[in-house]
RNA sequence: UGCCUGAUAGUAUAACGGUAGUACGACAGACUCUGACUCUGUUUGUCUUGGUUCGAAUCCAGGUCAGGCAACCA
């Protein structure tokens, strides 16, 4: 198979780059968060973009802290960040911050003023404002932007030495208080904050804005290929101008359209008012669409990768439907997920012709979908557990399970047929009474019979009770962010259910935090961290697709 | 009423002047010791109006719609 994927548009522009030398034939990217939230699957789309770019055409990636605001960096982010990232299966070339700059950076501007570019500005952020204009208003010119170069000199390198205090002066570049581009309008270059910052402590207290230090560390780290997201378009023109003036390397910035989730939420502000406010568990939060919150949901690694190469690369505003990751996962998971009897909502099921007290072994397939998973025995006994829901007693077309008088067959055991229940006051059913067909064993079956239904069950009195946590979407509309109000009404009340007492096969006592199954007919399943040595903990990542529940709320309709 | 992006099935993406294709979803069926998987089939699309051309999703012009831009955030 030859078929080539078509090329996406900044594949395009760098093989044109490798194609004409104008990169010196080199790939350099960089991946650069703000250390001030966890990632999320938004982030890993940049991701794969960065680091696939690199390994794609032999180039490299660099890890760089965009850290230039010390309020809202910590230390914390920047390790699960790490993480993060070497999870999803990449290694960065160099780990870099901004911070690494500042001195650089500091010189960069002196430059700047000595070219007359650049200007000590007095008023404050609402005046700055005033003078700024609107999108269809020109601004107006400020007082200072006349100030000379020697007493500009003089007060920037006081401003270093924290002569002054918060908001009381900035750096300003000195470009065109006119231009349609609101960034151009003698953008902010450095503000004072007299506060600690995660890595440089408090050697300064002016700080580089994002325009300000951004494209001058990818010019000083060589950087071929700059790529952000749409929303930074109109901040290019002031990308080049500062490294046209700076006369430094030329790193080119390209944009492309951000990945979008629906039923979710992606803003880190929103992400943290959901952690701060305790609408969930924490950052990793398996409802959470941060890469750790998709880990310990049960999501490979592979299957957030695909996602992202299956999305494509382009310019146009798109929100990804949730099927789509649902789609990726069960895809993998369906060839390497090991099988696994698991009854969630038991209720007891005798066999009323199996000799009590006996115990048989029975064969069972790890992975029908995987030759060399091997299988692994089940013990099967007279009392079990089976579903609730696979049981009914006057049950409608097209059921093909338990009731009065049907058949059914238990998965790798025998054909077992319904013949009454016992109910406790409130007509709830304690007990299914059944007889099995003994020559109808699995393997050998000489019965004759087929039957249309197959259940899971595990053995009574050999299961090992677990904890179950079925997740459900976060949010009950699509774009909860696009909604009227505050999108944290539109939290899905149901998006966890727990189930503190379900019952699993007894080889799941050994299973270890991060090891995933398929819980047979009901969905892919990964053990939490928060299990314990005699009681395991599953979340579910995700259902089986699920053919009967669509037919039945069709008859119910 | 300025500047900048963008517009192809429900969603996402391809076609780079020459048959509008693929994936997910949905629907129907086959198969099934998982109502899973797999397989088969069906459905739905080039924002609009002109122009250039033998030929336009693609090039040009106008319009419409959507998103972004006026933080001492990134």
């Amino acid at each position: 198979m030859s078929e080539e994927r078509s090329l996406n548009f900044i594949e395009q522009i760098v093989e044109e780059d490798l194609a004409n030398g104008s990169t010196g034939g080199r790939v350099l990217t960089r991946f650069p968060p703000e250390p001030n939230g966890y990632l999320h699957i938004g982030h890993a789309k940049s991701i794969v973009l960065n680091f696939g770019l690199a390994q794609k055409y032999n180039g490299a990636t660099n890890l760089r802290f965009d850290d230039t605001n010390p309020v809202t960096e910590d230390t914390e982010y920047v390790d699960s960040i790490r993480e993060d990232i070497k999870w999803l299966g990449f290694t960065w070339e160099k780990e870099l911050y901004a911070s690494d700059y500042f001195e650089q950076l500091y010189e960069f501007a002196v430059k700047l003023i000595k070219k007359g570019l650049a200007y000590v500005e007095d008023a404050t952020a609402e005046e700055i404002a005033a003078m700024k204009g609107t999108p269809t208003t020109p601004g107006v010119n400020s007082p200072c932007r006349s100030r000379s170069v020697e007493e500009n000199l003089d007060l920037f390198e006081r401003m270093r030495k924290g002569e002054f205090k918060d908001g009381e002066k900035t750096l300003r570049a000195k470009i065109d208080m006119a231009s349609p581009n609101m960034h151009m309008r003698d953008p902010l270059m450095y503000r004072i904050k007299h506060a600690h910052h995660h890595r440089t402590g408090d050697k300064w207290c002016i700080y580089p804005m994002y325009d300000f230090a951004h494209g001058q560390s990818d010019s000083i780290e060589n950087i071929t290929h700059s790529i952000c997201t749409l929303e930074f378009i109109p901040h290019r023109p002031l990308y080049d101008w500062f490294i046209k003036e700076l006369d430094i390397y030329p790193s080119h910035q390209y944009e492309f359209a951000r990945l979008n989730l629906n039923y979710t939420v992606m803003s880190k502000r929103k992400l943290k008012q959901l952690v701060e406010e305790k609408h969930v568990a924490g950052w990793d939060d398996p409802r959470m669409p941060t890469i750790s919150g998709l880990r310990r949901r049960g999501y490979t690694a592979a299957s957030i990768r695909n996602l992202c190469e299956r999305v494509g690369v382009q310019k146009r505003d798109n929100v990804i439907e949730y099927s789509l990751l649902e789609f990726c996962i069960r895809e993998e998971l369906n060839k390497t997920a090991n099988r696994a009897m698991a009854v969630l909502d038991p209720v007891k099921l005798v066999i009323t012709n199996y000799p009590e007290g006996q115990v048989e072994e029975l064969e069972a397939e790890n992975n029908p979908e995987d030759p060399n998973s091997g299988s692994r025995k089940l013990p099967f006994s007279n009392t079990l557990y089976i579903e609730r829901e696979d049981f009914m007693e006057n049950p409608p077309k097209k059921y093909f399970r338990l009731g009065p008088g049907m058949m059914v067959r238990l998965k790798n055991a025998y054909i077992i047929k319904g013949e009454g229940v016992e109910k406790d006051a409130d007509g709830n059913i304690t007990t299914i009474y059944a007889t099995y067909l003994p020559e109808s064993k699995s393997g050998g079956d000489s019965s004759g019979l087929t039957v249309k239904g197959t259940i899971h069950w595990v053995s009574a009195a050999h299961a090992v009770a677990a904890e179950v946590r079925l997740y459900d979407r976060l949010f009950t509309v699509e774009n909860p962010g696009a909604e009227e109000g505050d999108f944290k009404s539109f939290i899905n009340k149901d998006s966890l259910q727990v189930i503190e007492n379900a019952y699993v096969e007894p080889g799941l006592l050994q299973a270890k935090p991060g090891d995933r199954f398929q819980f047979m007919r009901k969905g892919y399943f990964s053990v939490d961290p928060d299990s314990t040595p005699g009681k395991p903990v599953f979340n579910r990542t995700v259902t089986l697709k699920d053919a009967w529940a669509k037919e039945s709320a069709k008859a119910a309709k």
